[in-house]
DNA sequence: TTATATCCTACTAACTTGGTAGGATAAATA
DNA sequence: TATTTATCCTACCAAGTTAGTAGGATATAA
């Protein structure tokens, strides 16, 4: 399950994305429109900030603006940056690899494979569902 | 990811169903062979108990046996036991469906979608994943 | 200088995870 | 029938995570 942070993330990009010809958009106006909790939401966009998701500039009619195109931007990114690894298990995981402690051996173990194809579906379809894939579907949707 | 609990109880199914023909078999025996903390896997194999994956038999010479062949228990139904739903979002799971909070319209949700898609391949490929496919997984590998 | 942004540190309540402790109950066998 | 050896059942607990809140420092446009 998608923790609240990555949902309120997306939802916050999603906003950011769509109304890329007012950026800066404050994280007030993003708070309000979206009813994420103020304080939690600029902890968020932070976080989105370094990791170079978003820039940010300060003082008055700043705010916050996309770093790279919507199409750039996909779910995978933003569910390692706050929930960490997407796989069932840490060693077969790409950017967060560890031993499983309950594991005797690792190179026989029977469910090491079928989390590996999960992972490598769900990986793939995650790195497809850009922001501007998002979107789209969402236009869709309301047709 | 799957917790412990989970990767404990698949280790104990997994142990069960290969030496089917010494069944039942007592849980202290699984905890030394499988090194998982005796009193948290009696606790496991209850609820498995309960769950009607495993049957018990008690006083001496008791322990536990499969309820079923190892090709009709698989790995979707033990990790619902025991870590709930499957899917990305609450409003794409079949047995455990909830409404998403922060979702402004389940409708027109543009990741709802994608998260359905996720969950249909996930779920299709843990169902397929039975015990009988484990064991024989972790054959071919020893080889 | 003032209004309005982000930035930064610290705290916290509630929940989940991964266990442990201790005894009640049931059945096989001597 | 007593003993041994199982499961069954209730209660407890430490550590970590989640979803926030509080309060002020800092930067910038007008």
């Amino acid at each position: 399950m998608l923790s609240k942070k990555t949902k309120y993330a997306i939802n916050a990009l999603v906003y950011i994305a769509k109304n890329k010809d007012e950026q800066p958009i404050s994280v007030s106006r993003i708070s309000e429109e979206q009813n994420i909790p103020l304080k939690f939401l600029e902890s968020i966009l932070t976080e989105l900030k370094n990791a170079r998701i978003l820039n940010s500039t300060k003082g008055k009619y700043g705010g916050y603006s996309l770093n790279a195109t919507p199409d750039e931007i996909h779910m995978a990114k933003v569910m390692r940056l706050f929930d960490g690894a997407i796989a069932l298990l840490p060693c077969v995981t790409y950017e967060f690899y560890e031993r499983c402690e309950e594991c005797v051996d690792e190179e026989t173990c029977g469910i090491r494979q079928i989390a590996m194809e999960i992972r490598n579906e769900t990986v793939k379809r995650l790195k497809a569902a850009t922001f501007a894939d998002i979107i789209k579907r969402e236009k869709k949707l309301k047709k």
